[in-house]
DNA sequence: CAGTATCCCTTTGGATACTG
DNA sequence: CAGTATCCAAAGGGATACTG
């Protein structure tokens, strides 16, 4: 091809179908629900005790999304009174890997980065 | 013992700061951005030209956050007409591989993701 | 060139109430 | 129990016009 070699991650494209797909995978909730049902499968009530701050429609909506994405199963486990049980997808585990490492790398450079902010923000109304 | 051991996520704790960071960070056009200015510095219309779809506004709001952690740098090259270079940071440079992490599972599994979707939107019209 | 200001519309998300 | 429906407030983001 014309082009010249252009570094890895031009190649790996962010610009269009990743880009959407990450957004669907790594929006407010999602890292959090991912995260217990990493430990177990959970219904959905215990999802909601286990990030008490999101709504029952947030949730909803963020499980729809893992499940239309593959990423968690829902199954109807018994009925009168309805239980259903949430749980982590072979194809979701193969995800933990990289979310770890965004959280590793958010814990290691915290420190920096509030340090950086407050110089910036202290540098705003000088 | 009273506790089971826990995956490593756990430890981690997505809950808190970790996620704010990652939020300001991970945002729709902050991925596109760094990748243009991992591959050079690079002026405000520049990253226009290389983000077509993104909008001054917006633009700016992407790159004064990024500015604000830490993350890109932003320095005013001349004046008259003024011109302002953006680049990554050393810190913006360790937030290249868990990001590349992501973008290569995100290319790995889009096939199998598309299928799960197609699967799971046939099913809800059934 | 590198933004800022304004207007306005769309999307997101919480609170609350209700249902199979 | 596991959601859905409705209302509403706040935030996000585009288009356009303007400025140092």
């Amino acid at each position: 091809m014309t082009d010249t070699a252009r570094p890895l991650t031009h190649d790996l494209g962010v610009g269009a179908p990743h880009r959407e797909l990450l957004d669907q995978v790594l929006d407010k909730w999602s890292l959090q629900v991912l995260e217990e049902l990493c430990e177990r499968p959970s219904r959905f009530n215990d999802l909601r005790r286990a990030v008490p701050e999101v709504t029952a429609k947030s949730l909803t909506a963020t499980l729809r999304r893992l499940e239309r994405n593959g990423i968690v199963g829902r199954e109807v486990v018994s009925s009168r009174p309805v239980a259903v049980e949430y749980s982590i997808t072979p194809l979701g585990k193969t995800f933990r890997d990289p979310v770890d490492a965004l959280l590793v790398w958010a814990r290691a450079h915290l420190p920096e980065i509030q340090r950086a902010r407050e110089a910036f923000d202290e540098a705003e109304y000088r």
